[in-house]
Formats: C-alpha cells, sequence, structure tokens
DNA sequence: ATATTATGAATGAACGTTCATTCATAAAAG
DNA sequence: CTTTTATGAATGAACGTTCATTCATAATAT
C-alpha cells in the first residue's frame, strides 16, 4: 500500500507468505512473483531483505527448526521424572504441530532437501535439542530407556507425531486427546526398557 | 516389434534417471534438460514415452510406492505368528532401502507433495497394504496389538524405518544387523500390548 | 541376392512462457 | 534537500514442450 513505510515486520511478513505458500504447493510453484502477491509488498521488496531465493528459503529453515525445538521443550524441567518430561515434550509437539498448520507442513517440505542441505539442518538441530539428549543419556543410564543412539530414539518417539500431525492436520485421521495419550504411551513404550519378545516378565 | 532401434527398456531408462536425478537434487534442479542428459536420451525422447513432466513424475510415484510394497511383502506368510510376520516385513521394509538407495530417497520427495497428490496416493498405497491391514486386524483382535488405528500404527511401526534408513545413506548414523533387531524389538513394543504405564492389565 | 520403399524411434533447434533478479524511479521520512 | 524504503517494468537465463527432420531397420519388390 504505503511505498515507504518503516516496517521491521515486512520481514516478519514475508516469512509468513513464504510458510504459507509452502504449505500449499511446496517448492513446486513457489515463485518469488506469488510470494511478493501473498505477501503484498513488490517483487523488488522481498530483495531488501533477503540476498536472494535461496538465502531466504535458508533462514527460514533455520527458523522453523528453532520454533519447532522452543516449542517441544517448552515448559521442560530436568527435575521432573523422566516420563513425565517425556510426555510433556510429546504433548507440546503435537500441539505446535496442529496448531500450527502451515508450519508443520512447510517443515515436511525441509525435511526432504537434498542430502548436503540435510546435514547441516541436522547439525543445527541437535544444539537446540540438547535436553532432549540429556533425557535420553539419564534414561539411559537408569535403565529405563533402551540402549539405543539418540537418532533411533528421536525416530521411535518423536518422529511418528511429525508424520501423524500431518496427516491428521490433512483431515486424513482424527486424533483426539485421548488417543493421543495412546500414542504417546506406544512411543514410550517403544524407547523405555520394558518386555522382552519371548516370554520375559516387566518392570515395575 | 521395433523398426528403428529396438530399445523398449528407454521407458525404464528414463525412469531410473528419474530417479537417481530425484534423489541426488531433490525437485530443485530437476529439469527435462537434465533428465534427458542423465538418461543419454534427447529431450524430445521423453516425450515419446510420457504426455509431460506431471505424468511422469506421477507414474514414477505410483511405480515406487508399488515396489516398496512389494519388497516389504515378499515372503510374508499369513499362517506365521505375527510376530513373525511383522519381523519378516520390517526386515524386508530396510534392507530394501539400504539396497535401493535412490528409490528410498526419492521416496521422500514424493511424501511431502501438496496435499491434494498426497491423498491419491495414500489411497493407492492401502490397497496393496491389505496384507498389513490384515495383520493389524488379526493382531488387535488377539489383544497381541494396542487397539489403535492402521495409519497410528503404521506410524509408529514402519515409518521409523524409513526416516533411519534415509539417515543410514547419508552416513549420518549406522544401523548393523544386531542394532537393527533392537530396532524391530523397539517398534515392536510400540504397537503391542505389553505393560501399562499407570497399573493398566496387559496381555496374555 | 539386391534394390526400393515404408516405418517410427530418435533427435535437437526453436518456441513461448515463466523464472529470479535488477534498477531507474517514486514516495515517504527525517 | 537528503536518506530511506518501496516499487514494478525490464531483462536475460532457464524452463517445458513441440515438431520438422533424420536414418537405421523392416518389409516388399525385383
Amino acid at each position: 500500500m504505503s511505498p515507504a513505510k518503516p516496517s521491521i515486520d515486512k520481514r516478519e511478513i514475508i516469512f509468513s507468505a513464504t510458510i504459507k505458500l509452502l504449505a500449499k504447493y511446496g517448492f513446486h510453484g513457489f515463485s518469488i512473483k506469488q510470494l511478493a502477491e501473498e505477501a503484498g509488498v513488490a517483487a523488488g521488496t522481498i530483495y531488501l531483505y533477503f540476498k536472494d531465493r535461496d538465502e531466504l528459503i535458508r533462514e527460514l529453515n533455520t527458523q522453523i527448526i528453532d520454533d519447532f525445538i522452543k516449542a517441544t521443550l517448552e515448559g521442560h524441567d530436568p527435575e521432573q521424572s523422566i516420563k513425565h518430561q517425556y510426555r510433556r515434550m510429546c504433548c507440546n509437539l503435537w500441539h505446535f504441530c496442529i496448531e500450527n498448520p502451515c508450519i508443520t507442513h512447510s517443515k515436511a517440505q525441509f525435511d526432504h532437501l537434498p542430502p548436503d542441505i540435510l546435514r547441516s539442518q541436522r547439525s543445527h538441530a541437535w544444539v537446540g535439542l540438547q535436553p532432549v539428549k540429556n533425557l535420553f543419556e539419564q534414561g539411559r543410564n537408569t535403565k529405563q530407556i533402551k540402549n539405543l543412539s539418540d537418532d533411533i530414539l528421536i525416530s521411535l518417539s518423536f518422529e511418528p507425531y511429525l508424520f501423524l500431525s500431518r496427516q491428521h492436520l490433512l483431515g486424513l485421521i482424527q486424533v483426539d486427546d485421548e488417543t493421543l495419550t495412546h500414542i504417546i504411551d506406544a512411543s514410550w513404550d517403544a524407547i523405555t526398557c520394558s518386555t522382552a519378545t519371548d516370554g520375559k516378565h516387566n518392570q515395575e
């Protein structure tokens, strides 16, 4: 609308327009022109805030990762029991996904970029996930959590929520609060030491 | 059959070149020109075998899904115990992923297309996954498997293998045969009735 | 055998479109 | 007036797609 307004949040506007478009169309059909229209700015304006298309996408990517981690760890308390900490994280993650459909779908786009980009993404993510590493480490030490690497534990525990929330958001499945509780219990079973397959007994 | 050059498998050549490029670069940087070069054919030749770019990608997608399902169900025997059937499927899936890096990475690309495409993908996949549905149904009836929907069971059981195999292929983690066994046991724990956290009852 | 014709797979230059990016210009703010 | 901020037409590269042309081979005629 107005040509020269000192709008510092224009960067945010461009970001959220990008997220919206990525969620809807993926990287196909995502163009600067479309983005400019969605954001309500001129194409050239985007280049005032970002060096080029790649930088915009890269920066958005790391911001989304940070958002996810921040949301997942909200209210995290290392003093609580491991199970309690875990349940909290799962709940946080699930609700963040459900309440931010565009971010969730956009994240999925980023998670399947070419190999070399994934590597840097990954190393960035693990920095913020230190509390999760600590949780796993503590759990392994106390024999509560299976003696598997962090990556494997992540894929068995948190990864399913990303997958399921996407399906939920697409209306392909319905997950109510009670079901979520069961899912959290199930993913907890996956990573914790409890039974063995051929008829052993279990804990507690 | 063919008067000029008898190369009926040119379609296959184009397919596998597409898979290779998708695995390497994703949908970014995947162009018909590049594909032609990779496949060792002229750009125009591609249009003798596929109506257009979209059809090529769509057909490749369904073929990859079919390949995955076929590989996962190889040697499937409904007469065996549920655990045995499950273990077999997990092993099949894992080894198919590991032995077909390009297909595995390409699949990841397809799994995160815009919503509307995902829907048709999904309905196509479930047709071939009938044996898995049967397995789950049987398991739920016999109280061996948790009373959760097929989608949820899938995300807790098979989905982690896709995620982990990609990481393994990228060299980000190492999964040897022994570790794989542990992962299979862990994912089995996720979907089966064993312990409950707050003093509920369990199976058998 | 040999020559002639018909075939359709394969080509790649050319086309129109769309893309990311630039920049001269304009508007607003200081 | 100067600086900052925004614009959107202009640009050239790259894209998917088309199609007139080529040519090795199969089919037929001699």
